[in-house]
DNA sequence: CTGAAAGCGCTTACAG
DNA sequence: CTGAAAGCGCTTACAG
């Protein structure tokens, strides 16, 4: 670097003020008016250098020596954009952005790792986890050994999603499926249903689980509950096959991406929706699409989970910051459910005859 | 922290191997093998442990001692997410993304500092670019003088969109609007039109100024321009009644959303497109809205734009590190321009009569 | 071949 | 009231 291009540091500060360097971290973190009493004058002449040369602190240095450098990490386990999971991450990181800005911390969102097999590793052998504050955890599956790992290590971090793992242990701010999935097996049942399909994902994840979990509770009494599991290779088409038989007068569908395009197919056949078989959606699209069916659903709040999961975190790290370490770490971890809002849609409807 | 969840140094590495510090940096950093030898024995010990204790380097203190910290910075001066320009950042972010994935780079979104009057200050009292080795910028104006300024500090950088500033020295990634406009005056004037209209945004920002500058190229002695710019207040409605006078047959409208609107009042009006009237935007919406209109348009490659800043912020951050800085700083900026799809849509057709 | 040491730019006790 | 100093965990000349 040439010299006009240097950096400045507190010395340079420290040295044009006439001060010293300690003094000049002093007052550019406010303790100048707390622990110790430095005179206005000298104060006003440190931070009128500090205008004047347009100094900022170096962050990373602030970091090293022990302070919080105000950056909030984002791990997603699948990639955040491209595929069919971005329709549900955008209006996360939307949630997640705002709140960030309204406690001014920046987003550290963690790219480096490469995607394996479809899923991010959160230990890797350049785990750059520390370099943020605390960290937010997205996606549909987590590794339980990798959050019991992450616990041990002391890491402030918040799942989003409800999470199983570690007996309970996990930090997490989630959506409570099984109480909007029971709502949505009562209308079912409560319309006359007695035979129902369920087109699920595998049930690897807690929301997949959750949302059996409400279904099951619901229709357990009131007749029969056909299943098919959507897994690497099968067709919407296919899992429909599997259900067929059953006979089923009511479908619910986890996916709103396979939603719409059994829809299409069931179309396709001369099957009338809701007139032969009704559709509830245990999901929602972000944005409509293109002739977009008004299912029966139910709609997560996702962009007040990515808030919610910003502000558990930083409460987190105000306690680690505030109370004597030892007591903060075994603070009961934030865990905490949102209500879903129940789309009535178009899609569910009394039974054929 | 309780020793339990202490991290692990490189210290501890060292003594558990029975070597230095300085070695255990040495073999992490891979010059074990370049500039000294370190025997193959010595460090199969040394990464043993590092394996075993599943130790990762600090990046902090590696960023403070010089190395890079592999952190791409983002900086939007409009908020990424909520609004109408969300439609417009979102392929772009995936480009990034998915290319600092490819070079291994994490992402910093910098959120901290708060949007007033609808943009970011990039100079702020807290600046913390610095916290990223290099930074993309994104946003449809960014003020000349805080360019300028960035520039003088010699902080890497690149432009989303091409920059007039500084005269001429910001280095960027942009999209050629010029050469797009002009092949879509020049489809319209074949088609006959000889009276055209031009909805658009202020000059303020170079993207508008270029379709505009390429438009007028293509139009100059062929009929008369009739111009309207939406400013705050404005609405599409009004910007029509103060084209319409001149009795336009083919209108320019430069965003897609404005586009969308004033199509629908067209409608409502009577007006039919493209029979009595022709629109060509020139812009395009990120994805197809519901009862989206199939617009004469063009369409800029806005992922590969995000992929392509990320590729050229590297290639400056890599020239920094290799070259001597003072040559490298002088070197000439990344300035380059991508090429648009133009799509023929429905919209534009020969003028009435 | 490898270690001791300086230094990156801060924060924060600890002495005056 | 303020400065000198230690220390955060690394990288990288510089000596052996």
């Amino acid at each position: 670097m040439t010299a006009s291009t240097a950096r400045i540091t507190q010395r340079m500060i420290a040295d044009i003020a006439g001060v010293s360097q300690s003094t000049v971290s002093l007052v550019l973190n406010g303790k100048a008016d707390e622990t110790r009493r430095i005179p206005a004058a000298t104060r006003d002449r440190v931070l009128e250098v500090i205008r004047e040369t347009t100094y900022v602190a170096n962050p990373v240095a602030r970091s090293l020596a022990g302070a919080t450098n105000g950056l909030i990490g984002v791990f997603t386990y699948e990639p955040a954009f491209p595929n069919r999971s971005s329709d549900f991450y955008t209006p996360l990181l939307t949630g997640i952005e705002s709140a960030a800005e309204g406690v001014g911390a920046d987003l550290l969102v963690f790219t480096s790792t490469p995607v394996v097999d479809g899923h991010r590793r959160l230990f890797h052998e350049s785990n750059r986890l520390r370099l943020a504050d605390g960290c937010i955890l997205l996606g549909r599956e987590m590794d339980p050994d990798e959050l019991e790992r992450l616990l041990d290590t002391a890491y402030p971090f918040v799942a989003i999603g409800r999470r199983d793992a570690a007996g309970g242990r996990v930090p997490y701010v989630g959506v409570d499926y099984v109480s909007a999935t029971r709502s949505l097996a009562d209308m079912a049942v409560g319309l006359g249903h007695t035979r129902f399909g369920l087109l699920r994902l595998p049930l690897t994840a807690e929301s997949s689980r959750d949302r059996r979990e409400g279904l099951v509770a619901g229709l357990t009494g009131h007749g029969d509950l056909a299943e098919a599991e959507m897994t690497t290779g099968t067709t919407v088409t296919d899992a429909w096959d599997a259900i067929r038989p059953s006979r089923p007068t009511v479908l619910f569908i986890e996916d709103p991406v396979d939603a719409q395009l059994l829809h299409e197919h069931l179309s396709a056949s001369g099957i009338r929706v809701p007139e032969d078989l009704s559709i509830v959606v245990l999901g929602e699209h972000n944005r409509p699409r293109e002739r977009a069916v008004d299912h029966t659903r139910l709609s997560a709040p996702r962009t007040e989970l990515g808030a919610r999961a910003v502000a558990a975190l930083t409460a987190r790290l105000e306690a680690l910051h505030t109370t004597d370490t030892d007591s903060a770490a075994d603070a009961d971890p934030v865990q905490e459910l949102l209500p879903c809002t129940i789309v009535a849609g178009a899609t569910l409807a009394a039974p054929p005859g």
